[in-house]
DNA sequence: ACCGCGTCTTTGTGATCACACAAGTGAAAA
DNA sequence: TTTTCACTTGTGTGATCACAAAGACGCGGT
């Protein structure tokens, strides 16, 4: 695979972003981001540009870009929108994952339990993530799955947030292992429901301690 | 309001496309372009990506990018998306629309109406477009609204080839009376129908046709 | 000590240039 | 006549530069 600079520097900036590196509502220098990576101000302007074009991050009078702050409403609207477009694709996706998927969901199903019990809250994202893309993907729509990646991508900087307080007992897979069962059983509208449970219950956990949360930020 | 060279140049290229200056699949040049609206390529090129990132435009091994081909299955996967996304976004819409815009809706309709009867295709595609976006837009999900007009601007050059050839009647407006039928009961899910029956009678015609129509091209 | 004003610095924007690589073109040989 | 290969042209990429505007800082006046 032959990659571009710009391609690099926007897999680098994509990763810091939803590592937690820059903070909500902070400015996003590109002669300092440029420094960081040691490439010119170019392909830092194109992938600031790209991100902020799919939403990621805010222009602001077309000066400089921030990390776009999370509101409680912004957060519902990201909601809202999510139990559409993952609800629609869990459905679609349930009946459609071939049987090599299949068992990576359960692999990931395992790798989320061990990062639980070794309280390894980076595995647990990744595996997280890779559960929901990996069924979302089998809807077979791929402009879709491109408009979800974005969603997660927007989202993303908050689980950090979750996860560095230590007191969170991530209980979040009982909604796991729901899907996997309407997967099993073919069961689109049953896998659909608990997708949607899932996000839900997070969302209402992170809005009830939003303030808390931006409060430590 | 103070425009920037850039969004200029972005604003520009939208239109171009919308008005169909582009074939399908022709090869976006960059110092072509720039030749053309008079300036550098660097605006250009920050405007190609931006329509790359929004899915407007295909980027092609990160060489060359074309005006994406619009095939059958292309065109599926965008009017699910579309139903799900619009469908939404007119139910809660239709609930919660101010007076002000609803009567901005009726003109709308009327001048739908009277641009069929001149046969004035891009009057009628601009009413008719803005009907739809006043509808969504009061949905109040910011979020919603930009992917809303991503969509249209993916499917908007289709249209276009529509309503070149004469044959077309143009009898779409029937679900527009509908909708505002819905909207002045307040009927959300009624409203929700109607523009599902719109878009799914228009992607009907459209694919039923799409041969002949890129054939045209 | 505080307020006002001008300057210096920071930062994004747009132009230009050098380069690499892909594609097209032509000629020469089989 | 066809195929192949070298060369030329076209095109995107990334670096650097000049500039304008916004913000920070400090100096001086009251």
């Amino acid at each position: 695979m032959i990659e571009s600079v710009q391609e690099r520097t926007y897999q680098n900036l994509r990763e810091a972003l939803h590592r937690g590196d820059f903070q909500p509502g902070e400015k996003l220098k590109i002669r300092q981001l440029a420094a960081r990576w040691g490439v010119s101000a170019m392909p830092i302007r194109a992938a600031l540009q790209r991100l902020v074009a799919e939403g990621v991050l805010d222009a602001e009078h077309q000066r400089s870009v921030r990390v776009p702050l999370m509101s409680a409403s912004r957060y519902r609207h990201l909601l809202d929108v999510r139990l559409l477009l993952e609800g629609y694709a869990a459905e679609k996706g349930a009946t459609r994952l071939g049987d090599e998927q299949k068992q990576q969901m359960r692999e990931l199903l395992m790798q989320m339990r061990e990062a639980i019990i070794k309280h390894d809250a980076p595995k647990y994202l990744d595996a997280n993530s890779q559960f929901h893309l990996t069924l979302y993907r089998a809807s077979g729509n791929p402009l879709l799955n491109r408009m979800i990646d974005s969603l997660w991508l927007q989202t993303g900087p908050l689980f950090h947030y979750l996860f560095d307080s230590d007191e969170l007992k991530m209980p979040f897979n009982e909604f796991h292992v729901d899907v996997m069962q309407a997967i099993d059983q073919g069961d689109g509208f049953k896998a659909r429901a608990a997708i949607e449970a899932d996000l839900r219950y997070f969302g209402k956990y992170l809005t009830a301690n939003m303030d808390r949360l931006s409060a430590n930020a």
